[in-house]
DNA sequence: GTCATTTTATGATAATTATCATATCAATAA
DNA sequence: TTATTGATATGATAATTATCATAAAATGAC
């Protein structure tokens, strides 16, 4: 509990539950993180960095970190989606990134700052395991393979950021909520049906549309048969015109 | 000269410098590349470092990596400007970023993909180091305290593209073009007066606008006294007024 | 279940930005 | 030096997007 205290979380009661068994092995086959480690970890750095670790269960809407907080943890997503958001204005936020299942939550700035300059919030109830910054740097410093390790799935991570934020620019806002709702479809549910898990507001944040136009565009796709839309689930029913409108935006 | 055949290099003749003297002090010192690397290698390190490095003078326009191609170098600048681009239809290209003296040339993603997905073309005369990414991966596999280093330096510039993003898209075009001589003025040139290396098409794809709108508003920053273009030095006249346009943008 | 707040939906209007057109100037190559 | 191309400049118009307004539906707290 020695690092968890610099990191708000608000919800009592507390439902974290505390990996007591560090060898355990059922708790090693239900952790993806500590899976995700195997190749790169002799042992004994496992049972190192496993007792820097702690794992939590977080409500949806519950705030993880706050902007201008200090990085003392790596955050990785066992179960759930995450939002990195930040505040433009006193009416404006956007959302930087949404991390799924088996991501880091945070950029590669985690590295390279020691505050935060985004705010983490869990969209859905997540398992989320924090890890010692500290004891992370730690491993870096002994262990060239885990380095490199970490810097390919972090920067992995980074890249899609980037990636999409550039992809995102040069379309026109039709081809923006066609993007989104495809990269729901194919890069987070695999399928073309899937529960919306952010708000008409929260897809204008990731994309840099006013709300208005997003609750407009998808009334039109909806009315274009292109989606079919039932309460918060979405069905892609036209995927090639969908694809149209992203490439042609 | 082994690993440079995989990077296209059209101009001849080739003015590469061949870094002949190995442990020659000299070259140490006009290196900022070898100097940078000096507190997280032993001496042997860097020896090995440099065996597998490039200096090269790339002339102004001159293509140095071509989208598609595959990493086989990490770029680092002694001197000079350098654009990430990437097209993005047959009349319209992005400009991802600019590398300035010191920078590594590329995003962290050299490091997670085999193939560029942008172009690398210099603005000015520069100089450029080429080193073997073989070499390096060989590096931060046997030493942390380099891994460490070439993290937190190569994720400073990705991070930096990524939060001028971000920052851009919610600004208008006033608000961009103000943020772009200003980030001009205090990050690479420390000066509100300066020769710009750049186009106005070229700050266009930089930030995201038309061409024409660059000029206009550029226009418009001149008749308002609040920059003053003379050929292709720029002079900033108001840079309050800049930075508050910038931030209401 | 009630109530307050937020979200979704739609219409109208205003503002911003892109596109098209024309002309001049500057840079480059032969 | 000359011809060509690209860059800069400006005007007009069209398209896109934001903003403002109103109303209905959904959500969450008590």
């Amino acid at each position: 509990m020695t690092f968890i205290i610099n990191c708000n979380i608000f919800t009592p009661p507390k439902m974290g539950i505390r990996m007591s068994e560090k060898r355990n092995s059922t708790g090693c086959q239900i952790c993806s993180f500590r899976v995700m480690l195997f190749n790169a970890l002799e042992e004994d750095e496992l049972y190192k960095l496993n007792a820097c670790r702690e794992q939590f269960l977080i409500r949806r809407g519950e705030v993880i970190c706050r902007e201008g907080e200090p990085i003392e943890s790596i955050i990785y997503v066992n179960q759930g989606l995450i939002k990195l958001h930040k505040r433009v204005s006193e009416t404006r936020s956007q959302i930087i990134s949404i991390a799924r299942p088996h991501d880091f939550v945070g950029l590669l700035s985690v590295f390279s700052k020691t505050k935060y300059y985004y705010s983490i919030t869990a969209i859905e109830d997540s398992s989320v395991c924090f890890i010692s910054k500290e004891c992370i740097l730690n491993e870096i410093r002994s262990n060239g393979r885990f380095a490199l390790d970490i810097i390919t799935r972090m920067s992995r991570i980074t890249d899609d950021v980037l990636e999409s934020k550039f992809a995102l620019s040069s379309k026109n806002l039709r081809g923006r909520i066609a993007h989104i709702l495809l990269d729901f479809a194919d890069n987070i549910y695999n399928s073309n049906e899937f529960r919306l898990p952010v708000s008409r507001r929260e897809i204008a944040e990731l994309i840099d549309m006013r709300t208005e136009n997003v609750i407009r565009i998808m009334s039109e796709f909806r009315k274009d048969r292109l989606i079919r839309i039932n309460g918060h689930t979405v069905e892609i029913m036209n995927p090639e015109m969908l694809r149209k409108i992203s490439s042609a935006g």
